[in-house]
RNA sequence: UGGGGCGUCGUCAAGUGGUAAGACACAGGAUUUUGGUUCCUGGAUUCGGAGGUUCGAAUCCUCCCGCCCCAGCCA
């Protein structure tokens, strides 16, 4: 079937693209990457940035890196890089043999720094971390220079090889560039370039006991990879008079830095720190929990990478601070799974009806279609006998206006099955709970169309009893609940205490149809009148599956219900 | 109170001097064996505010207001 790739729409970097492609700039040359640091998942605001990355070099023939900036060896390991490879190109896009990482420059950036130092340009600083921070000076004050910032050219050229060479414990010294302790953008400060770390990285081992800082590399990684255009989140803004700097000063190819607004979404958290949390703390399951906006926690909870791609596209790129609505990314996770999930019909919380007119051990199939959206999809039988079970959801004794499913008198349609008139209730006689429905069926009916052309208000769907295959089923909420702050300023709750409790029901002693008996791990299905559902990969055993819902359909039905009830 | 950004419908977002795209959400209606899908229809006399330039401004100028980022040897 075919995709539903969107056309792309105007945004300013794709214009500055554009512009530089017809002014020739670059050569007609595009060349992007993404480059994430390996010390964390994933998670749909890095889909933006991937979207944009591949996306854009896509468009205008060029290429897109995945360089990894593993610049800290404290807070790096492989497992990230192994899960956000596995991210990317689940996404759906591809680097080719373009899988880079800063350290793979080390010895070049070690040669830049030397060459700074004999410009004059660089000098190792003797101050201690807390030194170096009050000497900064603030916001309002300018800072002070070091007492080690006019060292020779000859002393820092030795003294750099020295902390190369692991003479210095960490946190003695740090090779500095030398520009500014006044300028009022604080990166201009003499920032750091180099600081001792004895820790293993987990590429280069233990052949460094230095490692250069992220603002060090970064601009110079992209300047080695003949990077055209360096595209950012907004923090990164201020840096990039010293990127600038750095390149010029190194006399090096010069990337064009473009910086755009992260992604925020609402009812979630995107930043490291709060997901880190809501792992630690145990409010989820791990990073890969369905309720996570990691690519691993989508995935699993049953997204599409088209819906994922389809959503960063429809989201656009800008400067300005915004909150997406996550109804969006629903949306365009429904438009995908519309078109090609099959249909199956499954009770979450099931009520027994019993249709008395209809012969006992008796049982026949019927006839019901995968998918309306797509015939290609076919038919599959699906059995009926005298008793069955619909939804509790969906019968009231003592029903509202606007209710039309089954209440006693009442005649509905069972998909693809009879009309049945409900006849009566059978109750529990302490609680008054109902426990069973009794029916009657019209046989004329059969396969849903009266022939005498009479109506009905409302479709449910069933399972036959006998054949109902039980499994078990988790519905997954937003993790966070409304917040009356629409943007998640300062005065916004604490974001735990706005931890959704009810983020994960689960339910056992589901009654689906039989052929769901053989659901695979990962398959995907519409249960009709509920939602889309995913066959989780790691709680599934086999002849066990566990179903999780994806997301809801659109329920009208539930939004009258909450209106009424103010 | 230094520097850097940003303010267009409830939420995203086009538009860059010629008289406010589109999407989601929302509200009506039609079709429907999923209260699903699909399909119509409705909505900013107005672009943070106030002045100014101009025949004409969301787009140019001035002032003001609000929000975000920066004081890691994190990225």
């Amino acid at each position: 079937m075919a995709s539903i790739d969107l056309k792309p729409a105007s945004n300013f970097i794709r214009n500055i693209i554009a512009e530089d492609q017809e002014t020739g700039k670059w050569d007609g040359r595009v060349q992007t990457r993404f480059p994430p640091e390996p010390n964390g998942y994933l998670h749909i605001g890095h889909a933006k940035s991937i979207c944009i990355n591949f996306g854009l070099a896509a468009e205008f023939k060029g290429r897109c890196n995945l360089r990894f900036d593993d610049t800290n060896p404290t807070k790096e390991e492989q497992e990230y890089v192994e899960s956000i490879k596995a991210d990317v190109r689940w996404l759906g896009f591809d680097w080719e043999d373009r899988e880079f990482y800063a350290s793979d420059y080390f010895d070049t950036l070690y040669a830049f720094a030397v060459d700074l130092i004999e410009k004059g340009k660089a000098y190792v600083d003797s101050l201690s971390a807390e030194e170096i921070r009050s000497y900064r000076g603030t916001l309002t004050e300018p800072g002070r220079e070091s007492p080690y910032r006019n060292r020779t050219v000859a002393e820092n050229r030795d003294l750099f090889e020295r902390m190369r060479n692991g003479e210095f414990p960490a946190g003695e010294c740090v090779l500095r560039a030398k520009i500014d302790m006044a300028s009022p953008n604080l990166n201009m400060r003499d920032p750091v370039m180099y600081r001792i770390l004895f820790a293993s990285h987990h590429r280069t081992g233990d052949k460094w006991c230095i490692y250069p800082t992220y603002d060090f590399a970064h601009g110079q990684c992209d300047s080695i990879e003949g990077i055209t255009h360096s595209i950012c989140t907004l923090e990164f803004e201020d840096h990039r008079p010293l990127y600038d700097w750095f390149l010029d000063a190194l006399e090096i190819h010069h990337p064009r830095q473009i910086e755009f607004a992260r992604l925020n979404l609402t009812r979630t958290v995107l930043s490291k720190r709060k997901l880190i949390r809501l792992v630690e703390e145990g409010y989820v399951t791990g990073w890969d929990d369905p309720r996570m906006p990691t690519l691993s926690g989508l995935r699993r909870r049953g997204y599409t990478p088209q819906a994922i791609r389809n959503f960063c596209e429809r989201i656009g790129v800008a400067r300005r601070d915004s909150t997406v609505d996550m109804a969006l990314l629903e949306y365009c996770l429904r438009e995908d799974l519309n078109r090609t999930a099959p249909r199956v019909m499954a009770v979450l919380r099931p009520l027994k009806v019993v249709i008395e007119n209809y012969p006992e051990n008796h049982t026949e199939m019927l006839k019901a279609v995968n998918n309306p959206e797509d015939p290609g999809m076919g038919t599959r039988q699906v059995p009926f006998s005298r008793e069955i079970y619909i939804e509790r959801g969906d019968f009231m004794e003592d029903p509202p206006k606007k209710f039309f499913r089954l209440s006693p008198g009442r005649e509905v349609r069972l998909r693809y099955a009879y009309f049945i008139t409900c006849v009566g209730v059978v109750k529990d006689e302490k609680t008054g709970e109902v426990k069973e429905v009794r029916c009657t069926y019209d046989p004329a009916t059969r396969g849903g169309d009266a022939p005498d052309g009479r109506k009905v208000k409302a479709t449910l769907h069933w399972v036959s009893a006998p054949q109902a295959f039980d499994a078990k089923v988790r519905l997954y909420d937003y993790l966070l609940n409304e917040t009356s702050e629409p943007d998640a300023g300062k005065d916004t709750p604490e974001f735990k205490e706005r931890i959704n409790p009810d983020s994960l029901t689960v339910l056992s002693g589901c009654k689906l149809e039989p052929g769901l008996a053989g659901a695979l791990p990962e398959n995907r299905y519409q249960f009709e009148r509920l939602g889309y559902f995913f066959v989780d990969p790691v709680d599934s055993a086999p002849g066990a599956p566990v179903f999780n819902r994806t997301v809801t359909l659109r329920d009208t039905w539930a939004k009258i219900q909450k209106q009424s009830r103010g």
